[in-house]
RNA sequence: UCGGCAGUAGCUCAGUGGCAGAGCGUUCGACUGUUAAUCGAAUGGUCGUAGGUUCGACCCCUACCUGCCGAGCCA
């Protein structure tokens, strides 16, 4: 048995000459006679090892001409800079010994393999490149979020998971049944809580999966996903739309820099990011964005992926996913619509004094088709107003009491918005599913592993 | 929920109303620089399920199941 572990395989590329122990698990294997190429994983990252007839023991290299895919064994070798190897470095093993055998045959095998087909072994696939790089990118971007509100002076709130009450409405709602008693609902939002914590803390953020009851079936949809929602009191409608930009930006120069080498594995063309990190994102009015929608449709410039019987969206219905598509691809970065109609968003948006149609909200469409990553508003802060409001929309008033204590008391103009997690992982990776941005999604179609 | 497409070997797929196919994987052997190695040998099947048409169905018809893509809705 070589001694114990005590490197990874990350530091290789500056410990060249050095004799290094580690632990690992073997992605595949090509031999050539006298000589052993095993590819090795350690979870921090992929390296190279040969073993040469000659330089280890003959038991040595019998055990290393054994090795299956996916065994874990821990293996001495020397690092050296080649650049024959894939990475430049590789180990020249001089002692190796296996510490599992496998039983069974791994499924995953070095060919081609269909999503679907990986989804169903996500529990394994996820020792792979793909998952590999992404899922470093998803922890990345949760602490690039974590840290920029820290640096921003919020604290983290974290709201139930158990709502009594939808947010917006109950047909998107997954149901729990409280021993038969009572009922209660997955939350779908966390942002009605948020705002008892902005007015009792003034900055804060929750960030935790929420849950939709939505029958969707595309790229852009988990009935699970994680959401970061701040809210500040006071704010308003603009201060929000900055610290969408600045929380954005942050995020994704955070990952150009710390995540070369997972966006160059997963062949993500940087340069579509650089707008995004540099921030001045566009704003335009909902009404704006119908007109570069309808003069894209009629100059037929359209993106590859929207279809050519797209129609224009006519004011007051809500953009649909084509047109966010059309607006995404017409801007070189993010771009942020504001002043939606009030009928189609929430009951909860303050409308715009100026122009009482329109809603002091706003949407933030990703470049490249990914589409809305962020909604957002100010929130309305008239007790009287909201409580009309909650009224109009048939909600149960019980229900929303203590959310009108917040207008009843000390009530300022407060405002926050929602980030999908997933979809901004998506849209950073360059992956054309989200379902590849968590570790294990669960969809309409997908419960397991 | 609606529309389109698909389901054949472990994987990715081809296939024809008349014997079930290929590549890869896997196992064994050869090979001292492989990157999805190469060469030789071995290994592979409830053709999604049920019914129907037919002398004969993997193929044609019907229903159902499952998955994929898109729409709607949303983050």
């Amino acid at each position: 048995m070589s001694k114990a572990a005590n490197h990874t395989i990350r530091q290789l590329g500056t410990q060249t000459g050095q004799t290094v122990t580690l632990n690992a698990w073997l992605t595949d294997k090509s031999g050539k006679g006298k000589i052993q190429f095993l590819k090795l994983r350690d979870g921090s990252g992929f390296v190279q090892a040969t073993v040469f007839r000659g330089d280890v023991s003959e038991e040595v290299f019998e055990a290393a001409k054994r090795l299956t895919q996916e065994q874990a064994i821990t293996v001495t070798g020397e690092v050296r800079a080649d650049e024959r190897a894939p990475g430049g470095v590789e180990l020249s093993v001089r002692d190796l010994a296996a510490i599992s055998e496998n039983v069974g045959e791994y499924q995953i095998t070095p060919k081609e393999h269909g999503t679907d087909f990986l989804m169903d072994h996500r529990h394994v696939w996820l020792r792979h490149r793909r998952p590999w790089a992404i899922l470093r990118v998803r922890d990345c971007v949760q602490r690039a979020l974590t840290e920029f509100f820290h640096q921003e002076g919020f604290i983290r709130f974290d709201a139930p998971f158990f709502t009594p009450n939808a947010a917006e409405d109950t047909t998107e709602l997954f149901e729990i049944d409280l021993f038969g008693e009572d009922k209660a609902y997955l939350s779908q939002t966390g942002q009605l809580h948020a705002e008892a914590g902005a007015l009792a803390f003034g900055k804060v953020y929750t960030f935790g999966p929420t849950f939709r009851a939505e029958k969707s079936k595309t790229r852009r949809h988990l009935l699970e996903f994680w959401m970061i929602e701040p809210e500040v009191a006071p704010s308003n409608h603009a201060e929000n739309m900055n610290l969408q930009e600045r929380m954005v930006s942050f995020m994704v120069r955070r990952v150009l820099e710390e995540c070369q080498t997972e966006l160059e594995l997963l062949g993500r063309d940087t340069s579509k990011l650089r707008g995004a990190a540099e921030g001045h994102y566009p704003r335009i009015t909902y009404t704006e964005a119908l007109e570069i929608i309808r003069r894209h449709i009629e100059e037929r410039d359209l993106p590859p992926n929207v279809q050519a019987d797209v129609q224009p969206v006519e004011w007051g219905n809500d953009l649909g996913a084509p047109h966010e598509t059309i607006l995404g691809y017409h801007f070189d970065r993010p771009v942020m619509v504001e002043k939606y109609p009030v009928g189609i968003k929430a009951f909860y948006m303050q409308p715009d004094p100026s122009d009482p149609k329109v809603a002091l909200c706003d949407d933030m469409i990703a470049p490249e088709g990914y589409g809305e990553i962020i909604g957002g508003s100010e929130r309305i802060h008239d007790y009287e107003l909201l409580k009309s409001r909650i009224e109009a929309e048939k909600l149960p008033l019980e229900d929303f009491d203590w959310y009108l204590d917040l207008r009843r008391f000390g009530s300022v103009p407060h405002a926050g918005y929602g980030m999908g997690l997933e979809r901004a992982i998506a849209w950073i990776t360059g992956i054309d599913h989200i379902r590849e941005a968590i570790a294990f999604p669960r969809m309409l179609t997908r419960m397991r592993p």
